[in-house]
DNA sequence: AACTATTATGACGATTCGTCAAGTTGACGA
DNA sequence: TCGTCAACTTGACGAATCGTCATAATAGTT
């Protein structure tokens, strides 16, 4: 199998078995009962994060609090995640595997490929309001301050996550252009045209979950705005069928009784108990 | 004692080019020559704030470390400051005033309204490349860490802001209308239209800057991506003339040539001392 | 059991945030 | 010119946080 890495050996004090997974189809590789036992503690310790960020706030996630909620010390913590801006940046990875799920769900939704798109950006928004919090942990993670700090390998492995997503929504303009509902576009274009629909999908939700620009758009329905504002882009494409001539809000809808109830209804069960919306600090 | 608007004659500031009251608190009117110190201290303050989060990164803004690059003793800071979230709010709106300035300019772009709104967003990337840090700053302005720890003055400050920066697009919409370049939209759309095209200006933009997502987009011409963004879905749009018969890319360049040619020589000479791209940490 | 390589611990120094009691300033009236 | 007092300034301080490292504990091997 895998060799081991004997060859880094400044390193290889300070290092614990931060899995290799590059791979999303992993076999759980590891030499001793050990390395799979920190492997796991590092999962529970993600998610013991992800709770006092929900809980506290995103400032509300600390070292200190994350050493002093779990069982272990800060050494041991800091064995895991070099820095805080590392933790970040494995809660972003967190966040970019479920995200990737529901995106896989949402190209399962029976229909023509524009309308698998608009399932793609439901499924965006969802997590975003599933996971407030995460979506602002994703943001971060972009910033300079924090990938300067992340380990080399976790920037890989969100390179390679932010591909896949990508892939997801490139696969869409491939089967529009099977179809013969885009046409008269090369494939050299699809990498434009996926990120200008990437864009429009960021644009819109970020902006409506900001508190203080939800004020301007307090009048617009939330709920069709992310559907509305890809409907123009996507006519704007001339990608087949026209929104003047589909019901694109009655596939909206479908998208969220077929493919996410499950989603939607812990949506619900989550606004209520914390009042309108999530908490983000 | 409290005399409002009594003693502005002697305080008035002639500037060039009529100032009346656009920006809301910058040229206030003092009671006393201290007041009217303390105010050109504020300014001071910002500015030295804004080059050390230039010089040293967006982390690398600290209460202590302007403290300590000022003349002047941390209690006097915190007199202005009310915390750290408190001077990003202040930064924040900095860039929004320079922001609006930059929208002004690019609206006397003569060419039909489609045109004019493209300069807008010219306008708009221009900013963030100038002041890639002051952009991460207005973003997390908007969190909610930030916000609620800010002086409810400068969220006002920031709300009515926000509301002229729209203002300019949305008058850019009753000017299309006006033409007949946009048709059968009611008014009350403006308000959905126009926050579809921030949507799309900001998502572009800040994708773009994102380090790590650039990479994803370095195939395609950075300059020209904003631009071709925004066509798609102003075509989406049906706002006339559609980018199929008019050379929207010649716009583009002479938004840059006859409106800002001085901020982009500016960007040159900047992106020339200081490697590719702006540092943001 | 003894030995070694790996992991865990938590005290510690360095930064940073924000406060506050004590000191200083300056506008104003006498 | 001087005294007064409200407003402003100062910098030492406590609390919280980050990240390190010498030392203790542990698992695996002989």
């Amino acid at each position: 199998m895998t060799i081991r890495q004997v060859d880094d050996s400044s390193k290889m004090n300070f290092k614990i078995g931060c899995d290799t997974d590059k791979s999303p189809c992993l076999f759980k590789k590891f030499k001793t009962k050990r390395q799979q036992a920190i492997a796991e503690r590092e999962q529970v310790l993600l998610c013991l994060a992800e709770r006092l960020m929900e809980e506290h706030g995103f400032s509300g996630l600390t070292m200190d609090k994350l050493v002093a909620a779990c069982d272990y010390s800060k050494g041991t913590v800091y064995n895991h995640f070099s820095s805080k801006e590392d933790l970040l940046s494995a809660l972003c990875i967190k966040a970019m595997k479920t995200e990737l799920q529901l995106f896989h769900k949402a190209s399962n939704f029976k229909g023509n490929a524009r309308e698998k798109l608009l399932a793609l950006c439901f499924a965006y928004r969802l997590h975003a309001l599933l996971h407030p919090t995460l979506f602002y942990c994703v943001l971060t993670s972009k910033t300079p301050a924090v990938a300067e700090r992340a380990s080399q390998e976790r920037l890989d492995t969100q390179f390679v996550l932010e591909q896949q997503l990508a892939e997801v929504c490139n696969q869409l303009f491939v089967l529009a252009m099977e179809d013969g509902d885009l046409q008269g576009r090369e494939e050299a274009e699809f990498a434009q045209l996926s990120f200008a629909a990437w864009a429009m999908a960021f644009g819109s939700t970020a902006l409506m979950l900001a508190a203080s620009t939800a004020q301007l758009v307090q009048a617009l329905e939330e709920e069709k705005t992310l559907m509305f504002n890809m409907n123009l882009m996507l006519d704007g494409m001339q990608w087949l069928p026209l929104s003047s001539e589909f019901d694109y809000w009655d596939s909206w809808q479908r998208v969220g009784m077929e493919v996410f109830a499950d989603e939607l209804s812990t949506l619900k069960e989550h606004s209520k108990h914390s009042g309108a919306k999530g908490k983000i600090t």
